[in-house]
DNA sequence: TCGTAATTGAGATACAGTCTCAATTATACC
DNA sequence: GGTATAATTGAGACTGTATCTCAATTACGA
């Protein structure tokens, strides 16, 4: 079994909550897609592997899965929004293509450092931060020429 | 006449669009405003002084505010989109806590520095970027323990 | 194995945001 | 000032995403 499913199953146990085959099928889809994805994108790998698993269902699963801290929501893009499993992996931030919406990852020490200065200056306990940069990767600017 | 109306009425000529007495509502409606709005309050804001003006009128202006960067969105909140006029206002990032929804501002040299640093090191054309906290602000953190 | 409370699928519903279209109007040009 | 024209408007229809409802099903503790 994978460490995800174990880290699932027992956030699930805490709180009186199953593990049913459709959290178990949804669980194993978001791990096996690209690390980002989209609701689309996953419902269409699910509907594959079981055509009567429901929208509604994974749906109400990604909260559980937010909540475990297992997933994460990464940018907004185009009003949609983008997943990524986190388990495992360490925080970063992101920088997203406007034209052919290309996901690069970072992290900068110095920056998450200089977040927490900031955070005691104000007396802000931090809960989480998202850093979003916005513009053109290398190959986009190429063609923008 | 207020400098961000020259300016939209500059933005709205370049294009061969027009500067109705609807726009200069909802315009003068965004910098009355509290900094930070979301559209219900806005929404409500005009309608009072207008009840014919149309909901749909909104969304279409905000794009165009936000082309000529009047105003800019900040950070979505319990899937509320958020927007703040920045007309004449420097560049900076967002705290919000998640208990009050209060917005802080700050602005951090040294982060904007190590942004362009990376922007540099993958080659990436940076055209916005957004920085957002959550957490609890000071007066949150006290009631919740 | 059984009882019970959680979970499911399907479709109804809610809601924000967008689109359509006929009527209106700002603006450039005379 | 008058006129032509293309942009804009309001109202309501529509779209698409996400949530809710409810009867039927099922996981899991005892």
């Amino acid at each position: 079994m994978n460490d995800y499913e174990i880290e699932f199953k027992n956030y699930l146990k805490e709180r009186g909550l199953k593990f049913t085959p459709e959290r178990a099928l949804i669980l194993k889809a978001v791990f096996s897609l690209h690390k980002h994805f989209d609701i689309d994108q996953l419902w269409e790998k699910l509907h594959k592997k079981d055509n009567r698993l429901s929208r509604a269902t994974i749906y109400r699963t990604l909260p559980l899965l937010l909540d475990c801290n297992l997933i994460q929501e990464t940018l907004r893009c185009q009003g949609r929004v983008r997943y990524e499993h986190i388990f495992g992996h360490q925080h970063h931030d992101h920088m997203v293509c406007l034209k052919c919406g290309k996901v690069t990852e970072f992290r900068e020490e110095k920056i998450e450092k200089l977040q927490e200065e900031v955070c005691k200056r104000y007396n802000f306990k931090s809960v989480e931060h998202r850093l979003g940069i916005r513009g053109y990767c290398q190959k986009c600017q190429k063609k923008l020429r």
